[in-house]
RNA sequence: GGCGAGGUAGCUCAGUUGGUUAGAGCGUCGGAUUCAUAACCCGAAGGUCACGAGUUCAACUCUCGUCCUCGCUACCA
């Protein structure tokens, strides 16, 4: 009998900005879901945690483009992803949200609660406030003249002209780059994070996954890139992090001084898991201590690789500093899923969304369940294409598993009305046969509580081969009119292992699972006793016809049916003609091209305006060589501020036009134009 | 540039502490079969394990160097 053990599994929180699509699911979702189902079948007391990460400036932003408020926003994107996972049949335990009472609840008392023990340092300054956006200006969003080199263009916190650090306060005629107007000071002051202070013992916790003297994980168990990231970030130092942000849209920091300030996401988010836990517990009569403070407990953290040093060091910060949280013993971090050759992106809507799959390929959840784990981002980037979507279930569901079940169930109805028929003397292959169920299962398992999730099923479906050859051994449609008790022990065992594939493809293919068990008569009590009636077999899977697929990869190609290039960035706000006036853009000819000595990206060239002959430093090395360069005629927008880039001022900016490719070219006019030219 | 992760059959990927002929699934080709959604089953072909050196009796595996991909970061206004 396996050890029964508590588990709080949590799955990263999506952002309420936008829907899902498969990479997400790949990422982190379904790997959770699997793991989950799997500890749930073997009588493990789970909680399976997510919800919906609903704060921040993006959303804030959002809401006052689209004229409503955060809340109208997170509203609906939550339903939608809330609604994706429950159709997709991702089951968590519960999927809470971050703007609940009782998460902002839980976050602003942990926050008092290390603030109280002095976890954190306050930093108070006088920071810039842009009175036409309402909102402080982070240092690099205020630019004048150096008080020390009177060079203009200074950055809020450096001078790169003479490289001093600097106060935004201490600069000459500071300006907005939001609204380009004089912010005013304001008094303002932040919390921190001294993660500094922790590089000894998450060192050692991440190397050998000691905490306090005991051993805590098995770091070998850890994926290898999450190992390397989080020690390569602690190798090279940890910062302290400022964990407040001025803003209105967020858990409010609850101390004196924290008026008009919330939390900063990566202190929230992370709570959320806490605060969801808390509300599942009180729902369902359980302790939710039981899940965060008993070091028996497994806490683990499914995510996506960009997630890394948040679970793998900031949290662990902050429940170790706590005092009375466990810290995660894995965090199994997917990499990124890619599509059809290309990354996944919001912008240029270049992804596939769960909510239209649902939608457009309706009943076929587990089908993509299965593809999406079979070629999920374990150890390295991988792909989804709608052709190796079709050829998985093809090949694999249909062909090997639904042909399996489908044929053992139509045998038994053609030969004995659908009862399950008597085990009679059975052969050294018989034997063989039904011995390898259970090795496999348990090898299943072993490959599951080693997060290799793709290897696991790919191990499940070798009882659906194994079945098929089976049945191909003993051919008992051949000796039926010969030998009917031997085919009915061949059924019986073919049936045996139909009713396994259902309890082993469980945590991959739930749905099908049950659908097996219906099939069988299996649902509600286990029932392989001779006689027993099966239902009519239904088909499992039906294949993915040409078309079906074709459709998905145009809509894919042609997301926007009017727009020669689907990958193009959608138009920004619209402007009034002032607005364009304030550029002041020329024609103007590169007279000298030289690599910039420190730095790989940049040129630094030497242009005649027509008005005066200027150093601009332009990042393109990567793309044109210096000397190919010399006497092309190019737009230049000569009015923007000067600005030091690695130590040469560069006053403008070449105009460079970019393919989807990011190759770019340089905005030239067809026929020379005497320099100086305007662009207008 | 720095750091991290990768580069293994046409495709998607496994390869434990270095040890005989480098594996799986799909695809391809051939065979067999007809209970089954032209599905299943058997067999074969296919790899200088990115490249170059080195350590070793022995390297896909260890060391160094080079090239390429991805992520973070420094410098693309």
């Amino acid at each position: 009998m396996k050890e029964k053990k508590r588990y709080t599994i949590t799955a990263a929180l999506p952002y309420a900005n936008g829907p899902l699509h498969l990479g997400h699911l790949a990422g982190a979702y379904l790997p959770a879901d699997i793991f989950v189902r799997y500890l749930k079948s073997e009588g493990n007391d789970v909680a399976f945690i997510c919800g919906s990460d609903e704060h921040g400036a993006a959303i804030t932003l959002r809401a006052k483009k689209e004229g409503c408020t955060p809340q109208e926003i997170v509203d609906k994107n939550h339903t939608i992803i809330k609604n994706s996972f429950t159709d997709f049949g991702i089951h968590f335990d519960i999927y809470h949200r971050t703007s609940s009472e009782i998460h902002h609840k839980t976050a602003s008392d942990f926050f008092k609660t290390l603030y109280n023990k002095g976890s954190f340092t306050k930093e108070t300054t006088e920071q810039f406030f842009d009175e036409e956006h309402q909102q402080f200006l982070a240092d690099r969003y205020v630019t004048g003249t150096c008080p020390k080199c009177n060079s203009a263009g200074a950055y809020g916190d450096q001078c790169e002209k003479c490289g001093s650090s600097l106060n935004p306060t201490e600069l000459i005629n500071p300006l907005s780059t939001l609204s380009g107007k004089t912010p005013v000071l304001k008094e303002t002051s932040h919390w921190y994070l001294p993660m500094n202070k922790h590089e000894d013992w998450l060192k050692q916790w991440i190397d050998k996954g000691i905490l306090d003297n005991q051993q805590q994980h098995n770091p070998t168990e850890w994926r290898k890139q999450v190992i390397g990231q989080c020690k390569s970030w602690i190798d090279n130092g940890l910062q302290p992090r400022s964990i407040t942000r001025d803003l209105d849209w967020g858990v409010k920091v609850p101390v004196e001084g924290g008026e008009g300030k919330v939390l900063y996401v990566w202190f929230d988010a992370p709570i959320g898991y806490i605060s969801a836990t808390k509300q599942w517990a009180s729902d369902n009569g359980k302790n939710w201590e039981d899940f965060w403070k008993d070091n028996k407990t497994q806490l683990i953290h499914f995510i996506g690789k960009d997630n890394i040093v948040f679970h793998g060091i900031i949290f662990p910060i902050l429940l170790k500093e706590h005092g009375e949280f466990i810290l995660p013993t894995n965090v199994p971090a997917n990499e990124f899923l890619n599509l059809e050759g290309d990354k996944f992106s919001t912008s240029r809507n270049w992804a596939v969304w769960v909510h239209e799959y649902l939608e457009e390929l309706p009943n076929r959840q587990d089908e993509l369940r299965y593809v999406l784990n079979a070629i999920a981002p374990e150890t390295k980037d991988s792909e989804f294409t709608w052709k190796d979507y079709q050829a998985r279930v093809n090949n694999e569901l249909v062909a090997i598993l639904g042909n399996f079940v489908n044929r053992s169930l139509v045998l038994t109805h053609k030969y004995f009305e659908g009862k399950v028929p008597k085990i009679g003397n059975t052969t050294d292959y018989d034997n063989e046969v039904l011995r390898s169920i259970p090795t496999i299962q348990n090898k299943v398992g072993e490959l599951i509580m080693q997060f290799r999730f793709r290897d696991a099923q790919t191990e499940a479906m070798t009882l659906a081969r194994l079945g098929n050859k089976y049945l191909a051994d003993t051919e008992p449609w051949k000796i039926f009119k010969t030998d009917e008790e031997r085919v009915k022990t061949i059924l019986s065992v073919s049936l045996q292992i139909c009713f396994s594939l259902s309890n082993i493809i469980l945590p991959f293919l739930p749905a099908t699972s049950k659908k097996i068990k219906t099939m069988m008569g299996c649902d509600k009590e286990i029932n392989l006793n001779e006689g027993h009636q099966l239902n009519q077999p239904i088909l499992l899977f039906e294949k993915v016809e040409d078309d079906v697929v074709e459709k998905q990869i145009d809509k894919l190609r042609n997301s926007n049916k009017n727009q020669s290039n689907p990958k193009a960035k959608a138009m920004k706000n619209e402007i009034i003609f002032d607005d364009f006036t304030k550029l002041d853009i020329r024609i103007a000819t590169i007279l000298a091209a030289e690599k910039h000595p420190d730095a790989d990206k940049l040129l630094k060239l030497t242009v005649d305006t027509g008005i005066d002959v200027r150093t601009i430093v332009s990042g393109i090395a990567e793309h044109y060589k210096p000397e190919d360069i010399i006497g092309k005629q190019v737009s230049v927008l000569i009015n923007l501020a000067p600005r030091k880039i690695r130590g040469i001022e560069s006053k403008g900016m070449i105009l460079m036009a970019e393919g989807n490719q990011g190759n770019l070219a340089f905005v030239s006019p067809e026929i020379k134009i005497d320099n100086g030219g305007e662009v207008r």
